[in-house]
DNA sequence: GCGCGGATGTGGACGGCGTCAACATCCACC
DNA sequence: GGTGGATGTTGACGCCGTCCACATCCGCGC
């Protein structure tokens, strides 16, 4: 009854054993990074609830209780993925950050800051719906506290302290701040900010889906200024 | 192995038959609108994934495919009680707007009934997460178009035309027009207006739980005054 | 060198889920 | 008063998450 395992993963070790990420073990050494991925990839077609244990692990070519090892149920494998669903939507929002011309006047130069970083955000969640849904999952479930603001802890990923998108919301807040032109005490213009972009992704991906695509852009660009506006005490035009 | 129904049911029409809301009749008469009831009341334990069609059936006291006489499956039924928690948030809406003491100047009056629309959304939502969340479905599983707002057709319960909450949020908003405050076109003061205030919800009920309860009280008052803020030409204050 | 113990992965089973097909029941209408 | 269509039930299938017992393999101490 007991055969030995057929093989395929002695080969894929063998292969992929000098490049992989961690030490290529016999037992397919470095599953847990493979299942968080697949993970993902589930989560990237349908939102979190796609993210289906067995699933995942007949993609990986693992028994489904291969995963009990690393996680110690369903939920923190989800968890997990959510982790690196914020991830994604940090660098996405960096990106459109060094996408930007930079201006010439540091308050202009703030507000451009801000405005893309909140047009990243958005960005992000209409080009990856799922991986965004289960960045900030929602429905009533009491999704266990973790951290208040869910960016990583401080200590998380080794040494390399990774900013979160909320991180980078607070940064932009900051080079406005500097300016002179941040209406709001930080904390309450953090929340107000990260209010407005959100709701304007949730809207722009639920009842406000199927807007023509110019009509989306356009209401995407006026959302973020409309907040914008409204965080700065004097305005300019960009 | 057939044995005829041991009575329950026929005990509970009898008891129910006079005052109960349709015609009683013997096969349970009014499932469907039990079915809902008790999808309700799921939802309301845990959002929408609580929903089960089982457990709902369970609860009326009926077979589980007693169901798929009334709804083609389980998505159908789920639609229909977020078409219920959408018709309660319209009512906590309305509700608390009626609370409010009318203002002399007619400006300073819309102003308030703004804000009352606007802190109505979000109290219905921390109040009820369960619905609220069900109301406004995410997870990226591309939820069948249905109606553009997600407020009800009009030619929807009977003769009875019901205002969905974003027929009220543009009533409010259309009340700022006529006082000559509104900044922007009624469409986008709309989407802007509806993004603000659910992203303040979302954010209270996700990543912003955990707020002391006078802290999250002037997150609300403070949340809905920047939208409003935002969204009118001259301001007042209330 | 070698063997053993703990980490890692497997197989089988259980109960719960959504859904389908076949069957039973009962009201309404002729 | 009998019958047909609406309504509800039973049983089964294939998924799911999770538990338990067992197999496999690596690394460490001898």
């Amino acid at each position: 009854m007991r055969r030995t395992r057929p093989v395929p993963v002695d080969v894929f070790t063998l292969l992929t054993s000098s490049m992989d990420s961690q030490r290529a073990g016999y037992h397919h050494g470095n599953l847990r990074e493979a299942l968080v991925q697949a993970g993902v990839e589930l989560a990237r077609e349908g939102g979190p609830s796609t993210i289906v244990l067995r699933e995942t692990a007949r993609r990986v070519g693992v028994s489904p209780n291969a995963a009990y090892r690393h996680f110690s149920a369903l939920p923190d494998l989800v968890d997990e993925v959510a982790r690196d669903s914020r991830r994604r939507l940090a660098e996405a929002m960096d990106a459109e950050l060094e996408r930007r011309t930079p201006a010439a006047d540091p308050g202009l130069d703030a507000v451009g800051r801000l405005t893309a970083v909140g047009e990243g955000y958005i960005r992000y969640a209409l080009a990856e719906p799922g991986l965004f849904a289960t960045a900030f999952p929602t429905g009533g479930k009491t999704p266990a506290p973790e951290q208040s603001g869910q960016d990583p802890a401080p200590d998380e990923e080794g040494d390399e302290v990774r900013r979160g998108p909320s991180a980078i919301l607070q940064e932009a807040l900051a080079a406005l701040d500097a300016a002179g032109l941040l209406a709001e005490p930080a904390a309450t213009a953090t929340f107000n900010a990260w209010a407005g972009v959100h709701g304007l992704a949730l809207l722009l991906l639920g009842p406000y889906a199927e807007l023509p695509e110019e009509t989306r852009e356009s209401a995407i660009t006026d959302g973020v200024a409309f907040v914008v506006r409204g965080l700065t005490t004097a305005q300019a035009r960009s």
